[in-house]
RNA sequence: GGGCGAUUAGCUCAGCGGGAGAGCGCUCGCUUCACACGCGAGAGGUCGCUGGUUCAAUCCCAGCAUCGCCCACCA
């Protein structure tokens, strides 16, 4: 006997090690089935799963367990993400609370004990792996993720690495990967370049300062500059002026002494002052600000570094300066140039300030030597991909997104100064010749060619951006470069699943790489991207908000099951989701009521039969139920091949809550009690077959409550498929099964009870009181229509207390369905000013509506040009309405004549 | 500055050229032999505003307003 309630957590772990017991996850290169791939987005390895997590892999596993079901050979792919700077920072971190920092050549910090090198550290972090990293991965297994555990990948483990380094070497053969030193975003706290996607733009308040620049040779005159960042003057190697700007026009040419350092800088004409802005005059930093790089490189100025790694003052600023953090340095310019009367105004200034996304501090433009990748070039196969359909997206809008930034794409800077990592496979002789190779003999050959003789060579010391091998994923992970089985028949993918906030990050350049290493074949041929998930209130979740919501936690409370339901009904299109517990609450509560369903179905002995045939039913509401499922099969189907996923869910919630549970149960209450054994058998037999199908159609979204029942409830130990998940068997329904007479009858006697109830409650019938029914409209037609109805509308009555074909008592009060007319209860125990007010409510409401169509149809614009179907249809509605509000009427006379 | 999206019941959101829907909340009534994580019945909306297209607009188009996001820029 099941329990009253469903234990989630109990069932969860117990079915979950069926499953992976039973191999059920796995890949299984079967050639007799179609493959389907989902490349999971690799979580970073120090991640935990959050609700974006469990949103998109509810949504991946769905379309696995579908398509599994649907006889496809599913592979799932699992794996973990190096992530470079979050996995440095985390380890880092782990090191300091020993005191040991990394040895990057500075003295050792007070309170420190020791530096530890390069090597040393790698093995740190391979260690702290090996102990806490891709816990994320464990947290997936209690969502129910049907990942193929086994083939799980890690983008530093030796095989992806070796397509790292693939890549790398041929791009750079190919002339789309080099080297070059121009302004990079720098991180001041990482000490590292990060490419322009890291970098966040925030909203500051700042303020804007003027300084008073003097002119050469003329006593007493000044240009003045304005600056957000006033440090940075003591890299200025000119001023810029329109060269239309009448106020400047005789200065162009000459020269401003730079405060504070006493350097001549020329005044340069250049388009890129904007008269309108300011003064008109611009500082201009080349080595500093990516505009004035430009300026820099069209006058030929002079490029002056002031920072050091750390965004602290080098040695090319005056002694003063030297050594000062940034900010320290801004507050001292600012104090020096307003000492010497330079200072013109402060303004207060509200401007956008780049951050590292990381590191959160503002990040410096840098000059550095990088490694660059030439993405303009791999980008136009991509674009093509798109534009003729080989890969689309859903929703489609995204790909005007994705368009957009691909037209419009820079270089990719590659290259990290950080040690974890895939480290650059560049070699450098003794005088800056780059060997690059797949490894150091190889390149050691290269120079031995070059110089003519062996020499020492130093690598490159740089690692590659973590999403340099995540670009690779798609086919890293079946075994690329080698030819291997899982590759030739699981690549290209089909649907790749994510949020929005990735697509320039990962897919774009997926489809880069993808293209360009698989022979021009798209990674997938699907981007299904999918909301982000909000707290209730709209706002991003975020640990400093407070307000993130633990899907860990919320499987403990809620079970795995409500809370995949719960995303999944909340998946709609195009819009953000929303989150709050009472949602997934009620359809917890949606759990409990199918398990009950299915305790129902257990306490009236309806047990599994394998020979039951539903097209044999004689019972009409076991047609009926059964037709109903056969329309539901195809809702689900569509909606999960469609994408929307939200609609699968809600004709689920639909047909299992509204129609089995509400409708379908309760009529098979008096036939379980009743005295006709046929009845009774074919009745217990059809529930449990109709909730078996709804388990089925259930099990992608809800796999482990479905799994449950049907073990419960199913074939059983040592059965023809005892698990539902292997055996796999999305349910088809021959269209014979939609019954439509059966559907026209009960659809007519659930709006008959309904009304019945209606009246009941509205006027406040107490429990027990008899109403009176009568078929009145009693035409032999309608009568032959519906006479099997009078048995079952007869077994109702103890549910409904209502008496059966009883004369109408004068005074009481007549309503209306279709050809039947229901008389009302007696009028000792109605009000029957109530009653007139309702049945008055009721016929203002039908006038409208008549009105509404009387004109419709008396327009013969509409006549003309409607199609007929569309006309046919509005005349029924109006005769319709008709009939009812006459029938209304003659009980509101009855009613009066009481 | 460029782009995208949103605006529908108290809240959160579906829907979408011909009858305004769901969940939650709310009100009323139910210890009905699966389930109070339940059952039954209700109340509640000129579908942001203004025009246009159409026989017909919540839905399509244009403009406006408000909110949100992305990209770029900012001396």
């Amino acid at each position: 006997m099941l329990e009253k309630t469903y234990s989630p957590d109990e069932v969860e772990a117990r079915q979950y090690s069926r499953w992976e017991a039973a191999d059920a996850f796995s890949a299984k290169f079967d050639e007799s089935k179609e493959p389907f791939t989902i490349m999971i987005p690799p979580p970073n390895v120090t991640g935990s799963l959050h609700m974006g997590h469990a949103l998109n892999n509810t949504i991946q596993d769905i379309l696995c367990r579908y398509q599994r079901m649907q006889g496809r050979d599913v592979l799932w792919q699992p794996g973990t993400d190096h992530a470079g700077i979050a996995t440095q920072m985390v380890v880092e971190r782990q090191l300091a609370a020993e005191g040991i920092e990394l040895d990057r050549g500075m003295p050792l910090a007070p309170g420190n004990t020791r530096q530890i090198g390069r090597e040393e550290f790698i093995e740190r972090v391979w260690k702290w792996r090996a102990q806490s990293g891709g816990t994320i991965l464990k947290q997936l297994r209690r969502l129910g993720a049907s990942c193929d555990w086994q083939r799980e990948r890690f983008t530093m483990d030796e095989g992806l690495s070796q397509a790292v380094l693939k890549v790398f070497v041929q791009l750079y053969r190919e002339k789309l990967i080099y080297r070059d030193k121009r302004l990079v975003n720098w991180d001041p706290r990482f000490h590292t370049a990060i490419s322009d996607l890291e970098v966040e733009q925030k909203e500051t308040d700042g303020h804007l300062w003027h300084f008073k620049y003097p002119i050469e040779g003329e006593e007493g005159r000044f240009i003045t500059v304005a600056t957000t960042r006033p440090e940075t003057m003591l890299g200025d190697t000119a001023v810029a002026v329109h060269p239309d700007d009448e106020r400047y026009k005789d200065l162009v040419g000459k020269f401003a002494v730079l405060p504070l350092v006493g350097r001549r800088i020329p005044i340069v004409a250049d388009d890129y002052a904007d008269p309108e802005q300011g003064s008109g005059a611009v500082k201009i930093t080349p080595a500093h600000d990516f505009n004035d790089f430009e300026v820099g490189k069209r006058h030929g100025l002079e490029m002056i570094n002031v920072f050091d790694r750390d965004a602290h003052m080098n040695d090319a600023v005056p002694q003063d300066y030297r050594g000062l953090d940034r900010f320290a340095a801004r507050k001292q310019v600012v104090a020096d140039i307003e000492a010497l009367g330079l200072l013109e105004k402060i303004d207060p200034h509200r401007h956008t300030v780049p951050h590292g996304d990381r590191s959160g501090v503002p990040i410096e433009p840098y000059l550095t030597d990088q490694w660059y990748v030439d993405a303009a070039t791999l980008a136009r196969p991509a674009i093509a991909a798109v534009e003729s359909g080989k890969t689309v997206f859903v929703p489609k809008q995204w790909e005007k997104t994705y368009y957009e930034w691909m037209r419009n794409i820079q270089p990719w800077c590659i290259s990290r100064q950080l040690w974890w990592g895939h480290q650059v496979p560049a070699w450098y002789g003794p005088d800056g010749a780059v060997f690059v190779a797949h490894d150091e003999s190889e390149a050691a050959e290269q120079a031995k060619t070059h110089y003519g003789k062996a020499v020492e060579l130093t690598r490159d010391p740089d690692v590659l951006d973590t999403w340099f091998s995540s670009a690779l994923w798609p086919f890293s992970t079946l075994g690329w470069p080698e030819e291997t089985p899982a590759l030739k028949r699981y690549y290209p993918g089909d649907v790749l699943v994510t949020g929005f906030d990735i697509i320039f990050f990962w897919v774009a350049r997926m489809m880069m790489d993808g293209l360009h290493f698989m022979d021009g074949e798209v990674p997938f041929h699907t981007v299904y991207i999918h909301a982000l998930v909000r707290d209730e209130k709209g706002q991003k979740m975020s640990k400093s908000k407070g307000n993130v919501l633990d899907p860990l936690d919320l499987i403990d409370k809620f079970g795995a099951d409500a809370v995949r339901f719960t995303l999944t009904a909340l998946a709609a299109q195009g819009r953000d989701i929303k989150l709050s517990e009472s949602r997934i609450e009620g359809y917890r509560n949606f759990c409990t009521k199918i398990w009950n369903a299915a305790r129902f179905c257990e306490m009236n002995e309806c047990r599994y039969e394998p020979g039951y045939d539903p097209a044999a039913n004689q019972q009409r509401v076991n047609r009926w139920i059964v037709s109903q499922l056969a329309q539901t099969e195809p809702k689900v189907r569509k909606a999960i091949e469609d994408y929307r996923f939200n609609e699968a869910a809600q004709a689920l919630y639909q047909f299992i809550w509204n129609t089995y549970c509400d409708w379908y149960l309760e009529f098979a209450k008096p036939l379980f009690q009743g005295d006709d054994a046929a009845a009774k058998a074919e009745t217990r037999a059809t529930a449990l077959w109709v909730l078996h199908k709804a388990l089925f159609l259930l099990h992608p979204i809800m796999p482990f409550l479905t799994e449950e029942l049907w073990q419960q409830s199913g074939p059983g130990e040592g059965g023809v498929g005892e698990n539902l998940m292997t055996l796999s068997d999305w349910p088809a329904f021959d269209a014979g099964l939609i019954d439509a007479e059966a559907d026209a009858s009960l659809g007519w006697v659930v709006r008959l009870i309904s009304q019945i109830r209606a009246v009941r409650s509205e006027m406040n019938v107490p429990p027990g009181a008899k109403i009176a029914l009568i078929v009145n409209d009693a035409s032999a037609a309608s009568k032959a229509r519906f006479a099997d109805h009078e048995a079952l509308i007869r077994t109702l009555a103890r549910v409904e207390t209502l008496v059966f074909d009883q004369p109408v008592p004068k005074g009481s009060v007549q309503d209306v369905l279709d050809e039947c007319a229901l008389v009302l209860p007696l009028a000792e125990v109605i009000d029957l000013a109530q009653e007139r007010q309702r049945l008055q409510k009721e016929m203002d409401k039908l006038n409208g509506e008549i009105v509404k169509l009387d004109k419709k149809l008396s327009n013969e614009q509409f006549l003309a040009k409607a199609p007929d179907d569309v006309v046919a249809e509005q005349r029924e509605r109006l005769a319709d309405s008709r009939q009812t509000l006459s029938k209304l009427q003659s009980a509101l006379d009855r009613l009066a004549s009481a």
